[in-house]
DNA sequence: GCCAACGTTGGC
DNA sequence: GCCAACGTTGGC
């Protein structure tokens, strides 16, 4: 199984990089994802995958570490939660609508590669996060955008 | 099935 | 805080 590359965004205030590199084993799942299609692209995510931890809603939009997928879709246990933000009375635990992978924080990187920064790279114009109107929270990006951007950063220093 | 009203996302 | 661009809901 070839691995893949994804994006996923979560705003700082309410998780950032750090909350997830504090957790045990920086280790956490992904709970919250209400979008049919975000839900999709993470049911197609495997073990091992890389993805991109993306702030926004925030003071300076970007990439700002990475994580590795270590635990493939399974329910999203806060649907069902009425106590919990991210309850949907269509969810039930014999009938779960949402799901979640756990994700572990690998890398951060030394500065945030910021969106603008992004939109001024010839070889990232067809990344999905930078075309206009697209809000989905988990989306996929080709191995090339994936090593691009690390390059981007090691430039940095 | 259509579509207006409403809610959300997220950059700015 | 504004607002464009979506997605969802629900009356019909």
């Amino acid at each position: 199984m070839p691995k893949k590359y994804w994006l996923m965004k979560s705003e700082p205030t309410v998780f950032s990089f750090d909350d997830l590199m504090a957790k045990p084993d920086a280790t956490d799942h992904w709970e919250g994802v209400r979008n049919y299609q975000a839900r999709n692209y993470m049911k197609a995510m495997n073990k091992g995958d890389l993805a991109l931890f993306y702030h926004s809603n925030c003071e300076i939009p970007g990439v700002i570490g990475i994580t590795e997928i270590v635990r493939e879709a399974y329910p999203d246990h806060t649907s069902w939660d009425p106590s919990s933000q991210y309850f949907d009375p269509k969810s039930a635990p014999e009938k779960p609508r949402w799901y979640m992978v756990d994700v572990k924080a690998k890398k951060k990187l030394k500065k945030i590669v910021s969106l603008n920064e992004l939109r001024g790279v010839d070889e990232l114009r067809g990344m999905k996060v930078l075309q206009k109107g697209q809000r989905l929270s988990v989306m996929p990006v080709t191995k090339e955008e994936f090593e691009k951007i690390l390059e981007i950063e090691k430039e940095k220093r």
